[in-house]
DNA sequence: ATGCGTTATTTGTTATAACAAGAATAAGCA
DNA sequence: TGCTTATTCTTGTTATAACAAATAACGCAT
């Protein structure tokens, strides 16, 4: 129970919720953010090196809270510090893509189990929508929107689930990946039959935990695969 | 194949494995070392406020370094900023705790599961020996040593299924409970009959993936319940 | 042309100063 | 004593300069 006593009526329940927190952005958060949208969207390859003084210059801003987000990210492991200290975009061994697809397989069906259960029903509708665009954009041979499509599928039905924390993870995971990405459709369709991701809008309307979990770990095991192919091989290949 | 030549046969092989890359550690890694050491330690309260200048003097560096790692504590959730930008141990709420309960059941229980395949004999005995002296120091009444124990032994048994990016998820869960922790055992023994522990050992012991997977859970799923009663209750309740 | 030594430039790292915005304190008045 | 206003101090934020180390560039000798 609250002793702090409210004001008026006017501040029970949540009323004044339209008036969300202004997000205080200073610099280093903005560049944190470009960086991490670079990097999901696939716009900075593996091993490219982001040098400190002329990223900073790039963005207008100076080296301190260029070195700020860089550190960030670092410590998320979506940039890694060379021996020099210099911040380069990690490169992808298969044996780290494997267990990412296996943590992605337990984390997003929690997710999925548990927007079966929370999904509003906007939510699903959305995720149709969203699929039926990347289908659309697949045929076209626009894979470029196709994979942005995909990404955003998985993340929305994770954020049905109501779980923020889980949510976050998955999120880095994601970004973790995002620089190889762009290989994603690279072996063509990988599902000849039903794709999963119907069969998961399906198991959210049923409010079916079970089946929409299933549906999305059966997608996330085999739709991956032609990632393996561009991922540093384990042996220390050449550059 | 890797085209690029070894000079001479002792370059072979892994030889020279001795020399281990020397760990350059800024100021900045140091203080960040030191900061999640102290959460995770149970040295820091929840709420308690960092503030720059004074703690960089404490560290005995400047601000620019000291507040790198504030910033790297952020981005994993294990500190907060305030409206005003000064970090925060955060108040982890019940269902956040839950939440963190539920991603390491999975988590923790997939590692549990790989160790039982991959755990070395060392790492099983040593893990017997900690549950050994964490049973002893809970006797003794030596909480703060038995909660220190316990946590090695779930970050040993991670490490132990050889999957480095789980680990280091899990580990970012526990820092981030590690401010909680010293209540774990305000309850009493949460465990009247066997310890899960020695389930797990058991089950490492007999290769068992999925019977060393169920007593992890079980470990994870009922330990915990003397956190949820200091964790801050849903409603805004007051400081 | 090629290998080597020297100089210049660029790199990350760190401390410091300047700035604006709050918070705390002191002062003044009723 | 209680309340309001000013002032001082402290806060986070950001840019800049200085430093050392590593790389790049250049010139010279073979």
């Amino acid at each position: 129970m609250s002793t702090r006593s409210l004001k008026n009526a006017e501040e029970s329940e949540d009323a004044h919720a339209w008036a969300s927190p202004i997000a205080k952005e200073n610099l280093g958060d903005r560049a944190y953010s470009a960086l991490r949208e670079a990097l999901m969207g696939g716009q900075l390859k593996p091993g490219e090196k982001l040098r400190l003084r002329p990223m900073s210059k790039r963005f207008g801003i100076s080296a301190t809270p260029m070195r700020e987000a860089f550190l960030r990210l670092v410590s998320l492991d979506a940039l890694t510090l060379d021996a020099r200290g210099t911040a380069m975009v990690p490169e992808l061994t298969q044996s780290e893509l494997i267990e990412i697809r296996n943590i992605r397989i337990d984390l997003e069906g929690r997710a999925a189990a548990a927007a079966a259960v929370h999904a509003t029903a906007a939510q699903i509708d959305m995720l149709e929508d969203m699929h039926t665009r990347l289908s659309r954009a697949f045929d076209a041979g626009d894979h470029a929107q196709a994979i942005d499509l995909n990404t955003q599928f998985h993340l929305l039905l994770c954020r049905a689930g109501r779980m923020p924390i889980l949510l976050e993870i998955v999120e880095n995971l994601w970004v973790r990946c995002g620089p190889l990405l762009s290989h994603l459709y690279d072996g063509g369709n990988p599902f000849r039959e039903v794709h999963p991701h119907l069969t998961v809008i399906a198991g959210l309307r049923a409010r079916d935990p079970a089946a929409t979990r299933t549906a999305i770990s059966y997608d996330i095991e085999h739709g991956g695969q032609g990632l393996l192919h561009h991922a540093k091989s384990i042996s220390g290949d050449d550059v």
